[in-house]
DNA sequence: GTCAGCAATGTTATAATATAGCGAGAGTTC
DNA sequence: GAACTCTCGCTATATTATAACATTGCTGAC
C-alpha cells in the first residue's frame, strides 16, 4: 500500500466517504455499511486495490464475501463516480473528485504504486482532435501512464 | 471479425508476415511456423483478438495448443512491435507499422469493433506535459479511446 | 557430420480476474 | 401488512494469465 507521506490520510478517507453520502443523497441510492467498507477500504491508501484483496479483507471479517459482492459493490461505486478502474492494472483507485464528471488521466508510478488523477484539458482535447480527425466519434478517453512519480524518480 | 470493407485484406496480411520476416531478420530472431500463424490469425481483421481465441484456432489444427504457448508467442510478436496489447480488451491487434518504435494510440469502435492505431504527436506531447507537470517521469503511455468508428456513427 | 548449447515449444498445474443467474432479506410505500 | 424494489448472498462457472519443468530441434564450432 502506497501512503503518501505528509499529510492526514485519515482525512482522505472522510473525505472520500462524505462525498459518498452526498452524492447518494443527491441520486436517490443507498450508501449502505458494505459500500462504505469497500470505499474506505479503496481509500486505505493512494495506490490502486485488486477486487480479490478487497474480497480478502472482506472475508477477513469473518463474513467470507463472494466475488460478486465485491463486483457489485465496485460497479455502484464506479456509476457514482466514487471509484475508477485502471485498466492497465485490472485495479481499482478512489476519485478524489467525484461528482464532477471528468476525463481524468493517471500517472501510476510503477516503483511505489501510488496512483495520481490529473485533468488537463489539453490531454483530453488533443486525443478528441485526434480521434476526430479519424473519423472516431469519443466515447469514453482512458489515458494512463507508467513511470516514476516524484519521491521515486 | 471486422474487416474493413475497400481494400483487399490479403495484403494487410501480406505485409504483417513480411514485416515480421524483416524484422526478425534484423534481430537475430527466428520467425517460426508457430509465430507466423499467429501474427497471421491476429492480422484476420482489423478488430483486436483475444488470446484464447488464438488458443481455439491452434487447437483447431489438432495441435491442442496450451495457454503457455499462445501467450509465448505474443509475447515475442510485442518484444517485436508486431503486435500491441489493448489494456481495455484484455485483447491484441496487428501493428499497422511495426519497427518503427512508437507511442500508438488506439480507437475502438464499441459498435463495429474495428481497431484503429494512430499516432498523434500532439496527444502523446500532451500527455508527456501534463505528466512532467505533476512531477512523473513518463515510462509508458497508454491512450485507448472507446466510440464509434466513421461508418458505424 | 556431430555434438554442445541454446532457442523454441510442449506439458501440467494453478493463479488471478470476472460474470451469470437465482434466491433471501431488508427497507419503503401505500 | 402487502406489494415493491433495492441490496446482498450464494452457487457455479467463465475468462484471462503465469509458474515451473520437460522435450524438441535449430545452429554453429569443430
Amino acid at each position: 500500500m502506497h501512503q503518501a507521506s505528509g499529510h492526514n490520510h485519515r482525512r482522505c478517507i472522510a473525505a472520500a466517504l462524505h462525498s459518498a453520502d452526498r452524492l447518494c443523497a443527491g441520486s436517490g441510492t443507498r450508501m449502505t455499511a458494505l459500500r462504505r467498507k469497500v470505499l474506505a477500504y479503496v481509500w486505505r491508501g493512494h495506490d490502486a486495490v485488486k477486487a480479490y484483496d478487497i474480497l480478502a479483507r472482506l472475508g477477513g471479517d469473518a463474513h467470507l464475501a463472494k466475488p460478486p459482492t465485491v463486483y457489485r459493490t465496485l460497479q455502484f461505486l464506479r456509476a457514482q463516480g466514487l471509484v475508477h478502474r485502471l485498466e492497465s492494472l485490472n485495479a481499482f483507485v478512489g476519485c478524489p473528485q467525484p461528482g464532477k464528471p471528468h476525463e481524468g488521466q493517471f500517472l501510476i508510478c510503477s516503483r511505489c504504486g501510488l496512483v495520481r488523477e490529473i485533468h488537463e484539458p489539453a490531454i483530453a482535447d488533443a486525443v478528441a482532435e485526434g480521434a476526430t480527425a479519424a473519423g472516431f466519434r469519443v466515447e469514453r478517453q482512458m489515458v494512463e501512464v507508467q513511470g516514476l512519480c516524484a519521491k521515486c524518480r
